[in-house]
Parts: C-alpha cells; structure tokens; sequence
DNA sequence: CCAAAAGTGTTAGGCCTACACCCATGA
DNA sequence: TCATGGGTGTAGGCCTAACACTTTTGG
C-alpha cells in the first residue's frame, strides 16, 4: 500500500502499467426506468434466468463494454431490453456508483446506476438470455436481486426530488400533452393530490416550462372540456421550485 | 456483442466467468476537498509528479483496492492526502462516476468523484510521491489535469446547491460556531451577500438546524458584539428550503 | 466617540393555499 | 341533466426582503 499510496492517477494503476497483474474490476450500469401507465408508476424489470438470483426480478443492466462510457452503455442496454428505436427524447440521469465489495459473489462488479423516464412505454420483448422483461408496479416488486431495491428506491427519491426544481416532468409525457397529464405526473411520483388551479398557474408563470401548440385540444378521459395542448419548453430549472405538499413524514 | 448482450450482471462478466480474459478496468476516486479560510473558498490539489499530465495540478484520489467500497477508499486517499486523522466529522458526498472511455491515455479508467467538506483545515504534507499538496483558492486552479476542472466545477455546483435545502453548511464549520460565520459559509460558496437579520430568523426557525451552546460566545473579527455559539443540531433537511437570492444567470 | 459586528423590530409586498365558480363535453 | 375534467377568479395568510434601530465590544 504505501509504495503505491494512489494519487488519482498519478501513482499509476494497481502494479504500474502491468494492467493484468491485479484483481480485475468490472463496471456495470443498471437502470431503474421509470414510466406512468395509467396513472400508476411503473419500473422496467428483468427475471434472472441464472444464478445467482436465478428466478429473481432485478433492474436491467449490462456490463460496460471497453469503447463505451456508462453513459453510453445505460441507452445501448435500454435499447436492447425495450426495442425502443426513438431514444432522443429520453431523460438518463445517473444516480450514483454502488461499490460494496460483496454486491456480487462472482466478483468485483461496480455499478454505475441510472435513472430514466420513458413516456408510453413499448412492450419489452423478453429477453433472450432466458429471462422476461415486463413493466411492473413501482409498489409491488418484493425483494429484488443484489441491492436494486436500494438502487429503485434511491431512483424513486431522486425523481421526486428533481420534478420539484427542474422540467423534469415533461419526461414522462408524450411529446404534446394537456396540463392535466403533466399534473398526474408530479401526483403519481409524489403520490399526493395537487390543486388543479393552482398547479396549473404555477406551471404557467415559469417561464420556458411549457409552450403552448397553437388551436390543439384533446380529450383527456373521455369526458369533461377538451384541454388545451402544450409542449415541453426550453427552459430546465424551475424558479422558484414547486415544492411537494409537507407531509407527515417531512415538516 | 450479441452472445452477451448483458442483463447486469444476470449475464455474466464479459468473457462469462473467466475475470481476466477481457481488457481490464481500473476504478479510482477523485476528491474535490473544499474548504474556507479567511472567507475565501479554497480546494485542495496536489501536483502531479509523473506522466501525463506530469508538473500540472489536479484532484487528490487513488484507485480502490480489491477489498474497498469507492467510500471507503476515499476516505482512505483524504486521511493519506492530509495527514488528518479524526475524519469522523467529515462530509463525504458522491458526485457522480466519470468513466469517458479517453480520460485517461493509459488505461480505462472509471473514477468516481466525492465532494468532500472540511473546516479548519490541517496544512497537507506534500506527497511521498514527488508530489506536493497544497490549499489553493477556488479561482486560480486553472486548468487541472484530466477531467478534473469538470469534476471541480460540478462540485462546487453541488455543494452550492445543497446549502439550499440541507445542513451542510455545518460541515464547513467548526463545532461550535457563530451564526456570522454560518452566514459566512453560504456567502462564500455562493458569492452573494445575505441579509444579517434575515438570515438569522430563518436558521433559528429551522428546528434542528443549530443548537445555542448554553452560556458561550466569542468574538468574531476582533471587534463587535460577542456573538452567541451553536452547534450542528440533528435536522439534516431544511423545509422550507434557504434559496439563494435570484442573480443574472438564474431567474 | 467611532467602527464593527450581533441581535431585535417592523412593514410592505409577493407568493401560495384554499376555495368558489363557470365552461365544454360525453353519457 | 349530471358527472367529469378544464379553466378563471379571489380572499386570506404565511413568508420573506428590506431596512431601521439597539446593544456590545475594541480601538
């Protein structure tokens, strides 16, 4: 250790140049993808066909590839579990690396882990690796392998936090989409009940938060008026921010 | 590519589980140390020694050994780095993972950045490893070795952002501290002035933010009132948040 | 006495909450 | 005509910014 106290990278890799003369890391994405069916909040999960957690459900995810960034890697395995072609309009945030040495019992995986919003999700085809894909409810997915019910949770919290002081919302809606949507958004996420008026102004006084499409309506259940339609704006910050309702658990 | 379309890490390591048979990643931590002395913002670089990057300044860090969280290897590199041995009062935040395929021209190299607050900071013992440390305002560094200004940036960013709506303005202070240095701290990551009163009323009306010492009081500058001491009281959320005033940038 | 910093008071305005109310549509 | 959702108006309250003022220390 004190030979090679590591000043990043200064000191040099592990063993100097000598890449292969040290216990190999290997890095890794997971993604907890969130999307709104419904009025439900729903996450993207994969059933393990092999051991360990053979038979688990677990967030999808993949191993960096060595010309990739995580980045990179988090659209290119979204992209195979979903079939999703169109992934321009797709919000990635990463969350945070995860890297307990124990995570997984094969050997030293590090994960870097990714939030993402998808609005009308596809169908995922169940993978070839002899697992499903399926959307499931955000409640109900019991225990997960390795620590993804940490990683979902931490995705959770982060998106609620982040729709209170960006246009994140927007992310989870269609390119056009009624005020009303955008309100079940932040209702779904939060899980509480917003006022309607009032919500609607505050969306309307920050500037670059929607635009307007000119002449547009749309029936939103049914029945009721037709609501106008607006699209997401150029704006990214909200300020000041909408604050979720305070609620038993935070004053 | 299609044989291990990877499900993380249902899949496998690339290669399946042969650890050593694929390009092999290196896992380091960057810290962006920040701290006040004499109400200026300073960080902490040392001085590379080595290729590349060899005579410019950049973020203290190391690579994670085989038996280390990222966490608790960055602990590891700041105790080494300062010589400082109670980090128990440390405030260690994960930023984010950098792993650009290119930022390092040795080898792949996936680093995982930490903001990292210190008050009353210990002079840094230059490096074994022909490298110096030293504290240097938050301005000057010009540009830092690899991807380092980026890192820095969004640090400081980060942290700017958090005194928003935590604590961890505390975590600059010494354990006990006046409200004027409190106020301090906020004025210095964010180079704006507040408003005395103002901004008194609304750290004493944030239950758990601070707790008076009994009794105590010290002189700030020399001269003036004694001003009254508090403590780090157990809240570490503020509701509702202490914005920073709107400037130019943000509206 | 003066400067500097802490601490207290006060006031005006803004934002936000909580409603009440009207409009347009499908059943 | 009723239920449902969209859209508008408004009164009250809380919070905050802004600034005046007092207090306590050192020079």
């Amino acid at each position: 250790m004190l030979a090679r106290r590591g000043r990043s990278p200064g000191a040099g890799p592990p063993g100097g140049y000598d890449k292969y003369a040290f216990e190999p890391f290997a890095v890794a994405v997971d993604l907890a993808v969130l999307t709104i069916r419904a009025d439900a909040l729903e996450v993207l999960l994969v059933e393990r066909g092999q051991e360990p957690y053979a038979g688990h459900w677990a967030l999808p995810g993949g191993f960096v590839l060595p010309a990739e960034s995580a980045e990179t890697a988090a659209r290119r395995e979204l992209a195979e579990e979903t079939g999703l072609s169109d992934l321009s309009r797709l919000h990635l945030e990463q969350l945070r690396t995860y890297s307990d040495p124990g995570r997984d019992p094969r050997m030293r995986v590090v994960s870097v882990a990714f939030a993402a919003l998808l609005p009308d999700p596809p169908e995922p085809h169940g993978g070839g690796d002899a697992a499903q894909a399926r959307w499931q409810p955000y409640r109900t997915p019991g225990p997960l392998a390795f620590d993804h019910d940490r990683i979902l949770a931490d995705a959770h919290e982060r998106v609620g936090a982040k729709l209170e002081y960006t246009c994140l919302a927007t992310s989870f809606c269609p390119p056009e989409f009624t005020l009303g949507e955008l309100r079940r958004v932040y209702e779904t996420v939060w899980d509480t009940a917003l006022d309607r008026p009032n919500f609607r102004r505050k969306v309307l006084a920050t500037p670059g938060f929607v635009e307007p499409v000119p002449g547009a309506a749309r029936l939103t259940g049914g029945r009721g008026k037709p609501a106008a339609l607006y699209r997401a704006g150029g704006a990214t910050a909200l300020h000041p921010p909408l604050l979720r309702p305070p609620s038993e658990g935070r004053p």
